[in-house]
DNA sequence: GTACAGATTGAG
DNA sequence: TCAATCTGTACT
């Protein structure tokens, strides 16, 4: 059995494969040789030109939110406030600017505090530039498997996004991030 | 060339 | 509540 998963996975809706994605094992080989892997628990979806969330809003294309554009499966990072690096999956079709922010990870050796944040995560699991634009369906650096685990509807919660109030109450408040039930008190608050 | 604000975090 | 810290992007 195939346990990676591949281009069929990821070539949907990016709000489809956020919430797919929960329950499911991201592993890292970092450069340094350690063997990094942990539980998808919380994930953010950003749906394409009209979302004004969006790196991509209005049809935006810039050399940083090259990766969003392409065919879902590859690895968009990029930094924020200087410090912090977010990483995101593309999703859905080449030419689609779609993509699912990972928001937090439970550690396969560890704390999920260590990692139940989107910088958090990528300081925890040692993604950074390098990884730019990088095939998941491909990679032997890094990637993502099925665990066999499914989560019900009623495992899952649905809530706004976080930290994008600059994109007005439409978007902020639209059901686009998505936690595992299980971990919600050990993920950023949510409002309702 | 210069200014500016951000898909965050952790300390006070 | 707020500073840290820096880069992509917009604007002069």
């Amino acid at each position: 059995m195939q346990k990676r998963l591949g281009i069929d996975f990821y070539t949907k809706p990016s709000a489809d494969v956020a919430r797919e994605l929960l329950g499911k094992r991201i592993i890292h080989n970092t450069p340094d040789g350690s063997a990094l892997s942990g539980k998808i628990i919380e994930t953010e979806a950003y749906t394409g030109p009209h979302d004004k969330a969006s790196h991509a809003y209005g049809g935006k294309r810039t050399p940083r939110n090259r990766a969003v554009w392409t065919r879902g499966g590859h690895v968009y990072i990029y930094m924020v406030y200087g410090m912090y690096w977010q990483f995101n999956i593309s999703t859905y079709i080449e030419g689609v600017p779609e993509c699912v922010l990972l928001r937090g990870v439970l550690p396969e050796n560890g704390d999920v505090a260590k990692a139940n944040g989107p910088g958090k995560l990528c300081r925890y699991f040692k993604f950074d530039k390098s990884l730019y634009g990088v095939d998941l369906t491909q990679s032997d650096t890094v990637w993502i498997e099925d665990t066999g685990e499914m989560l019900d509807d009623k495992d899952i919660i649905a809530t706004g996004r976080i930290g994008i109030d600059y994109a007005g109450k439409y978007w902020a408040r639209r059901k686009l991030r998505f936690l595992a039930k299980d971990f919600e008190n050990k993920l950023v608050k949510y409002r309702a």
